[in-house]
DNA sequence: CATGAATGAGTCTTCATTCAT
DNA sequence: GATGAATGAAGACTCATTCAT
């Protein structure tokens, strides 16, 4: 994986105009082709055909199909961590009510901004030095979330770490299941509802005690 | 994914005992070439190699690739479905907080009893028609779960559905996040815990009602 | 050069007669394209196309290009050498003029055989591990060359390893010259002759030893 | 081969001199990228970039890739050529002998002063018109060392050319040898004086007729 | 039935060469 | 004149699938 992150790197930066629109063209059309084609029919020559270049053009600015993949995939983390990151600083010092409200719709607008995207970039994440790369940026998001627990005006975590790790997966799942396309009408509609529902539930019940439990 | 539904179901079912022996050899292959060499190199000359076979009775029993993996996809997410299934019809009638732990119980044996099959299955899921099949098994296990919800003696769910489609995401997530291998020790530690009161507290609070809400 | 000899070896043996056919039909092809197209347009495609049979084929029995084509040099110059260890072990003891002619012989019948296919494979040598191998072919001809001189039984030489070398040297030079093709024609016709005179010479002259020297 | 001869010659004198630095620049470039990687990696791309000028700028002078190359080549050769023509001609009336050491000294010192280039160059020269180009060259050095030998004070040459030919191969081949590398290397602190003896040898056995022949 | 050799379309990737800036 | 981005033909290599033995 180590030696992988060398290899995924982009080989150059673009110095002309003329470079910086073909990268972005490159990008486009790497989701594009990802979302209607699927991993493995995203090939370098379907992505140059459709982002209106040459192979070679792409091979000018990535050393392979993956260092391309891996950028996009990066840039859309990035993405979401920053907004994440974004709302977290934002309401540090706040009661934890109003810190998951604010989590859950910046965490949902931004990954449903483009579903389609979202949805094919998953499966991008899985090959590829995937892991590595998703855990930097959960690893990322983890923390601003723990931070911002951290911080609430009306509750003490233990470990926050641990805790915003959990959060973080009870909004991802759903949103999981969202995005693969097949759930009822009513789930969509419901879900920023139930994953506020969900996550203040858990995080008073933590800031509660569990000893007082049983319910 | 209609038309491949077709293509993607096995050849002929095993009469011999013979038959079965090889497909169950073809279906560990399956899984540890899966593992150990990753979904792209999991060719089919290399899974019949290590089942001890030829390519040319790997097609005796599945029309192509596809169908052997989604076959042993399938497989995986029987026993998960199943044991979900299970756990729910013996916990009809019960208390919220003991469906709860027998469902986070089952879940979690089943998903982790062998973590680089789950993980290797993943990304199986993610291309074939990964989505339908997936769907599917969610669909069992979304029934299973609203029906052992709906049965529970103290609590009542408008849309026990959704709320089971929740619950179903909120397990999941963190789950994936403990597969994916880079968290922290105490992480996996405390899962069984945490996904317990993160679930308890959501149903309960359900049942309480939103509109009491804020805490 | 180490790293390269496992990955020039080839993939696995023939086990059925049709193998053998394809592998024969495989170095024949190697060679005509070799000789006619020039190594760098020596391409997989090119061989497989004049071999009768696919590129699959070739990678069935080569992990690459340059593993057939050093599989066609070894084997040519295992035909040399293996001459060359014929004429010097029917030789030994004898007087040294005999040795000569009968290496001189030896080595031009068969360099000459097929002096198309000679000139080919030199290319060949150059790129590829060719100097791990042609060193290794060299050290067995230098070794029954040099031991067939250590037994005359009209000369001594003090260092027959390196005298060796030097005959050898001599012998490929000129012949080089020749394959080259464009030397003029009596240089072909007297080229025994000469080489005869021109190794007799030499180690006559060593056997007489140097001190005796200036003319 | 002819129709290559008009695309391999340069394109355009250098009027000023910042073009000469230029392609001297090239020269060197192509040479290092040559013995550093290989002449199967020697790209335009790279020899521009390591001259410290762009791919377009060897286009200027250059048609193609291979004339760049030509030209080094035959930079090298004119440098061997120019050796042993000087050589030669400082020594006509001679003895043999004397001839001889010159000869060896020249051509010695000359392939030798890098033999990094030397081996590289080697290759160039099978690709490339690299047959016409050489056998050019050995005319050169031919028809200099055969008029040297027809000069001899103390021998007479039926045939100058093809002795001078057979004594020009002679040399070649073991020095091949030792710049091929493998060779011990006492083989290359006794190549000096090993070659005078050989040819000396050959000469005056030449000179005193092959008649008296049988040692 | 089992085997594994053969097939060849389809990938990734490189690189000489051109040409707009 | 110089630059380096763009091009795309061409090469090496893989692998699902077929079929003769």
């Amino acid at each position: 994986m180590c030696a992988a992150a060398a290899t995924l790197r982009p080989r150059k930066s673009p110095v002309q105009a003329r470079s910086a629109a073909t990268i972005e063209a490159l990008h486009v059309a790497a989701i594009q082709v990802l979302t209607r084609e699927g991993l493995s029919h995203c090939t370098t020559t379907r992505i140059a055909a459709r982002a209106g270049t040459s192979v070679g053009s792409l091979y000018q600015y990535y050393p392979n199909r993956d260092a391309l993949l891996a950028a996009v995939l990066k840039k859309h983390l990035d993405g979401i961590a920053g907004a994440v990151e974004r709302a977290c600083s934002e309401h540090r010092g706040k009661p934890v009510s109003l810190m998951v409200s604010a989590l859950v719709t910046a965490f949902l607008t931004e990954k449903l901004r483009d579903r389609a995207k979202s949805n094919a970039l998953y499966a991008v994440g899985q090959e590829l030095g995937g892991a590595a790369l998703a855990a930097r940026f959960r690893k990322r998001i983890d923390v601003a979330v723990a931070s911002m627990l951290a911080s609430a005006s009306d509750a003490r975590f233990d470990h926050p770490a641990t805790t915003a790790l959990i959060v973080l997966g009870a909004m991802v799942g759903p949103v999981q299941i969202l995005l693969e396309g097949r759930a009822p009408a009513e789930f969509g509609a419901g879900l920023p509802d139930e994953l506020t529902l969900l996550l203040t539930a858990y995080l008073q019940r933590h800031r509660d005690g569990r000893s007082r439990g049983g319910l």
